[in-house]
DNA sequence: CCAGAAGTTGCTACG
DNA sequence: GCGTAGCAACTTCTG
């Protein structure tokens, strides 16, 4: 049963295509591929078969291919994922390989350390070619190199190709000499310069080789043997998986009007069903190819009028596009120090707020609710996001992003390195967004789009009855009246951890003179302008004003809507 | 180099 | 109910 030669598809634009200028650059030619390799395909994130070119790759190039994901016990203990992620993992592991059974083969799933795992089984398996998709984070980047190391000290070629973005990162980057945009429109317009991404690959239509091993060594685990308890995860919303992954975009595509009209703007953070696609999750983790999703959409759109970016699902993909590129070629990008796109802002350190933020009990309904619905369902509403966001950094509780980013890692199914980071920027004035005075309102934002505070009713049960008058302000209801729906304020529900009219002014003094003083030591740099909001030295004067302790006492009963 | 425009999606008061 | 001005005024990018 000789597999059937693969020929990639819809290559229209070489130059576009999937290569990287670090490895061999030919263009794939099945005719003269010699099959001869004993690969093993490393699953990461990519974990489909659709349009999935490193896996293509490995495939054109083989006769018997070792389909494996590790699963690293350091990784195991030490990560901040939660109960529902990993279950999407595992759940995405699990369709993978009844993907790969279809294909006559079977994903090996090694419990271990990547290095040990490589060393070991590239002997055991007599290996000579290793394919991966390529990663631009930088854990993943060293990772890669260590295994690309030992691979070559043993004489076994390392063979990559980009997939998770719609271009290549390294090539936008040749292409627009080596700039690195900090506005979304100027990054728009250096992709609209290079031209379209490519269309997605078909999945691999052949089957594989049959491998002499005992799989019964390589299972995917459960919860519970790699120490998750089931009971800890939320309602299964979002199921892990390809299969899902497609399902679900197809699902969304039957109501092409909805997608032809999609501004994200008028999308409703509090709706008690999403009113976004929720594809985040399964793009994250590869499920589903950004590709697919682009060229689906240009498909539909080619037959109507639609919607544009930023606003557009386009503009979605866009934005993700955009913050993967910047945190590709961005130091430090996660973290204020070291980090030269982020402004040096000395944000308060107070750990009892940021719990109180992640645990749901600041005494506002509309950050509260937004907090339990990520905890427990794992995704929330980017304007939602927004909300929590600015709540906990610029808008009231002045804490570092870095924190609340801890947090989003921990609880999101999408969460996603340079997305994360790059959304928290945003939101806390640090980068990309500097209109620092423009402050949600954790009483009225979400009051728009839900006057009757349902959103708050399905996640904060004891205000499930509360009058829609007070649900956003339940600290400004009588008395009898708190009594009468069974929660007074302080006993059944906490008071507001502040008083939002008077802390967000406070706030808005605080970014300016942040601002102003970071200007300051960018100019004192002289020739650093490259990096400009400030180097990270500026950690080292704190100006004097640091300690002036706004009062963030709560609010008396009048705080008003 | 400089001026002006624009920036994914704020809030409140007011007509 | 809706559009708009005022709030105080930021940075980046373009021409």
């Amino acid at each position: 049963m000789a597999p059937k030669r693969e020929k990639i598809k819809n290559e229209s634009d070489p130059s576009l295509g999937f290569g990287l200028k670090n490895e061999p650059s030919e263009p794939i030619n099945a005719t003269d591929m010699e099959k001869t390799a004993k690969c093993i395909y490393w699953f990461r994130k990519a974990l489909r078969l659709h349009d999935n070119p490193s896996l293509m790759h490995a495939i054109q190039k083989s006769q018997y291919i070792y389909p494996i994901f590790i699963l690293d016990p350091w990784f195991v203990q030490k990560a901040k994922v939660g109960p529902n992620r990993w279950r999407f993992l595992l759940q995405s592991l699990n369709d993978l390989n009844e993907q790969l059974i279809r294909k006559n083969s079977r994903l090996i799933l090694i419990r271990g350390n990547p290095s040990a795992v490589f060393a070991e089984k590239i002997k055991e398996w007599d290996i000579n070619l290793i394919c991966f998709e390529t990663d631009t984070e930088p854990y993943a980047k060293l990772r890669d190199q260590e295994i690309t190391k030992i691979a070559t000290e043993l004489n076994v070629k390392v063979e990559t190709k980009y997939g998770h973005t719609l271009y290549n990162p390294d090539y936008v980057y040749k292409k627009n000499n080596e700039k690195i945009p900090l506005q979304y429109q100027s990054f728009v317009g250096a992709l609209a310069k290079i031209g379209d991404p490519p269309k997605p690959i078909d999945e691999p239509s052949n089957v594989f080789n049959k491998l002499e091993i005992d799989y019964d060594l390589y299972k995917i685990p459960d919860l519970v043997s790699i120490g998750i308890d089931p009971s800890a995860c939320g309602p299964l919303l979002f199921p892990g998986g390809e299969t899902e992954a497609l399902r679900r975009l197809e699902d969304k595509f039957k109501n092409e009007s909805w997608i032809c009209s999609f501004e994200k703007p008028n999308t409703s953070p509090n709706s008690l069903a999403p009113s976004t696609t929720v594809l985040s999750p399964y793009l994250k983790f590869g499920c589903l190819s950004a590709r697919k999703f682009y060229w689906r959409l240009k498909q539909v759109y080619a037959k109507r009028k639609h919607s544009m970016p930023p606003v557009s699902l386009e503009g979605q993909l866009l934005f993700r596009e955009f913050f993967y590129y910047v945190g590709a070629f961005t130091p430090n990008f996660n973290k204020i120090e070291g980090n030269p796109v982020c402004r040096q802002i000395k944000w308060d350190d107070k750990p009892e707020y940021v719990k109180a933020w992640k645990e749901a009990r600041t005494g506002f309904p509309f950050i509260d609710a937004i907090m339990t619905q990520l905890r427990t369902e794992g995704w929330i509403h980017h304007l939602a996001r927004h909300a929590v966001a600015c709540f906990l950094t610029r808008g009231d509780l002045y804490c570092s992003w870095e924190k609340g980013q801890e947090v989003f890692e921990e609880y999101l199914l999408d969460q996603d390195w340079s997305l994360n980071a790059a959304n928290w920027m945003w939101l806390s004035a640090s980068a990309f967004f500097h209109q620092y005075f423009r402050v949600y309102s954790p009483i009225g934002f979400g009051k728009k789009t839900d006057e009757n505070g349902d959103y708050i009713r399905k996640y904060i049960p004891v205000l499930k009855t509360f009058p829609a008058k007070y649900i956003f302000e339940p600290w400004t209801a009588p008395l009898e009246v708190q009594k009468r729906h069974n929660c007074v304020i302080g006993k059944d529900y906490p008071r507001p951890i502040v008083d939002h009219n008077v802390i967000s002014k406070i706030n808005i003094s605080r970014m300016k003179k942040a601002y102003e003083e970071s200007k300051l030591v960018s100019t004192d740099d002289g020739d650093d302008k490259k990096s400009r909001p400030t180097s990270s030295k500026s950690t080292k004067n704190p100006p004097k004003s640091e300690k002036t302790s706004p009062d963030t006492r709560p609010p008396s009963k009048k705080s008003k809507n």
